[in-house]
DNA sequence: CGCAGTTATGGTCATAACGACTTTATCGAG
DNA sequence: CTCGATAAAGTCGTTATGACCATAACTGCG
């Protein structure tokens, strides 16, 4: 048996939600980087690069996802790892690429301007991507509809206090849908999730709507527990 | 920056069902392998080892699978990657480990003999087991908790006929908890998910119980569709 | 043979959750 | 002050769920 090292890298799939739809209906973005070395050369492509020695997968993740947006997500997950050697038939040498998922709330997203070399697309109108990426793409899609139900998906899109509309539009945007707005109100008030603060957003031309903070701030760091930089391993 | 290889192997959590607990309720079981290099040497461990450069991930963590255990599994789906670096201050090498979890049917678990280099324990009942392994297992069972509602995840415990109380017992053991046998059988057949075979299970000192199958066949392959190996992919 | 033990299977009933809808409250704009 | 618009609260019927009761059908044993 030869060498069991290989070429790791780390991508992130970066999630925000724009109120572009028509009748203001919000939708989902991401951010695509566009291939400036060989190997799909020009093609949009996940933000992400080659895992460093010193450098747990988490902070990979965030490294390459600040180095080439320059946002700070709310949320970042790990989403699976790809590791076929279907190309492996050419030149290149194998690689496996460890895939995170991560969320901007909206001030974030909306410092994300596109560049010659930075695109923003929604999710549901992708060209083709580099590598396997549009897999992916679709393989975290699937993962984000499972788990908008937990409270802590829909809270890294939204800011600190919002209305019960700002977060029935992060999940209509979500599964894609309209919802009823009393039956969304009814169910979010009483999973006991939400805080009243008290305060209003006025200005609006109809009765000001309350805003809400979430409940429960998750205990210490910024992210969920992920798999990822928790202790040591090995086989 | 020094070169981006990194040691990657790949681990399994193997879960059965056995009917060990008392009044024959069922309970988790899995098989660890006991570390015979020295990193932890002794402790018992998960079965796996270095990925091969030519190998796809989820060859490797069959390959681990069977040449420890020898056993086949019905599931396999990829865990999460473990990639810290916490040990990296020691002599070792810096090492990422892809996990995997698997699940094996009665009749493959009977065949799970112990070994001096082989033992199956229940997962309510684990020793510390070696590098961060009782944290990984920990992992696995919260997923399998969360996929206990897909029928793919239940099949994988089951033969190909099966009564609803084989099917209540393996719901049972993975929650926990014992389920009311009327509900749990009005629940499931309400699914839509179970086809009468139009045969009994005889020989019981009570009235015999009918055979079920799973309605859909899963399309091609044995697994379901896993990230690994699916195509090419780069950072 | 007939009874006891045991689990399968078939119902009931009250409650909770959910979706479709209606109604009323308040705001800003003109 | 009226209109347009959305917030917020309530109605109603359906469905899902959990607790529980009753009967059916087998084996083993006296």
């Amino acid at each position: 048996m030869t060498d069991q090292r290989v070429l790791l890298a780390v991508s992130t799939v970066i999630f925000t939600v724009r109120p572009t739809g028509e009748n203001g209906a919000h939708e989902l973005w991401l951010p695509l980087v566009r291939r400036i070395r060989d190997p799909h050369r020009g093609m949009w492509a996940l933000p992400g690069g080659p895992l460093r020695p010193d450098e747990a997968l988490e902070d990979s993740a965030l490294r390459g996802l600040t180095s080439t947006t320059g946002l700070t997500p709310t949320h970042l997950e790990q989403l699976a790892t790809f590791g076929g050697l279907t190309r492996s038939a050419g030149a290149e040498e194998r690689q496996v690429t460890v895939v995170y998922w991560a969320s901007l709330p909206p001030q974030e997203a909306a410092r994300g301007e596109n560049d010659l070399n930075v695109t923003w697309l929604r999710v549901t109108d992708l060209p083709e991507l580099a590598f396997d990426h549009s897999l992916i793409v679709a393989h975290a899609l699937e993962r984000l509809h499972g788990r908008i139900a937990e409270p802590t998906v829909a809270r890294a899109f939204l800011p600190e206090t919002f209305t019960i509309a700002a977060l029935r539009e992060v999940h209509e945007a979500i599964i894609g849908k309209a919802l009823d707005p009393p039956n969304f109100r009814r169910h979010v008030l009483s999973s006991g999730q939400l805080r009243d603060t008290g305060e209003r957003l006025e200005g609006a031309r109809h009765r000001p709507p309350t805003l809400y903070r979430f409940a429960a701030a998750e205990p210490p760091g910024l992210f969920r527990p992920s798999p990822s930089d928790r202790t040591e391993e090995t086989p």
